[in-house]
DNA sequence: GTATACTCTACTATGTTAGTAGAGATAGTC
DNA sequence: GACTATCTCTACTAACATAGTAGAGTATAC
């Protein structure tokens, strides 16, 4: 698995949206700032955010965006898979069995698998519920240790 | 982590030798048909492995490749991290903090050095021994069910 | 000395990544 | 109803990575 820029940015602006979750919308120029990432690079990101379902917005004055499902609901693994794609590490474990032929059994197969598998297992179950409650903390952590 | 053809056909032409070790040297032209890649696109990889330390040549009539060390002492991770690089899956676990900034903690800085971390646990454990075994045994099943 | 096989450098075509640019649509406010 | 803030959509680009290809050069067995 690679993550991307675009996926970087993807994760973080919905567990902004995570934080505001139950609050107003939140512009794009606001969310640019808080997770310091190029606002016409995050728009195009958004939108796709916006088609796959993870967030919702308001157009005109007063717009901005929020999240389209409760943060409980939302995975690291559904939103870097959405933005980034698979996430397994070989192209061949990725689309069946194609390359590899059915017939000769690579032995690597199960290594790429295995990575595959235990990744997984940590990306889904990663909700941003849980992230932002880390994120939380760790701001009380800082606010009290002052 | 992302595995390219350059480090698909550096494992495949290992794990090739490996089965071989203790004999005799093996042609490029030889381990390019066995493991279905071309010969000149091998022939830089098993240049770079050999700087590597993982294989070692002859020139000449009667040249070729062999492994450099036994088998049990290469595992998918050395050969893979060499030819592919980093196996982390973003850019900040991979450089240590600089881009994540010091100060403020990521929450998903441990996601990522979780999937990196069972990820080497799989890779890092995998030596060619255990493979060429595998594949020896595969060829001995295919030979009775027949 | 010649055939065979490894060595080394350079080049190329294609795709991916990380943006930038700008015109268009929509919704509040005066 | 104009104005302005905000999202929407398409197109473009520069830089880099990937997967090769090409060809001249060097060593070794016979
Ligand atoms: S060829 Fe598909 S895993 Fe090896
Ligand atoms: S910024 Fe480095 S892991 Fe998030």
């Amino acid at each position: 698995m690679r993550v991307t820029y675009r996926g970087d940015y993807a994760l973080k602006v919905v567990l902004a949206l995570a934080l505001n979750y139950g609050k107003d919308v939140v512009t794009i120029h606001e969310l640019a700032k808080r997770i310091d990432a190029p606002i016409k690079f995050l728009e195009q990101v958004l939108l796709d955010l916006k088609k796959g379902g993870f967030v919702e917005s308001r157009r005109g004055k007063m717009g901005g965006y929020r999240l389209a499902r409760p943060p409980g609901n939302i995975t690291v693994g559904q939103v870097i898979r959405f933005i980034d794609g698979p996430t397994e590490p070989i192209s061949c474990v990725r689309n069946g069995y194609s390359s590899c032929g059915d017939m000769y059994k690579c032995v690597f197969r199960k290594v790429w698998q295995d990575v595959a598998k235990t990744t997984s297992d940590i990306i889904d179950n990663v909700t941003f519920e849980a992230l932002a409650f880390e994120a939380d903390s760790e701001q009380e952590v800082l606010v009290y240790s002052i």
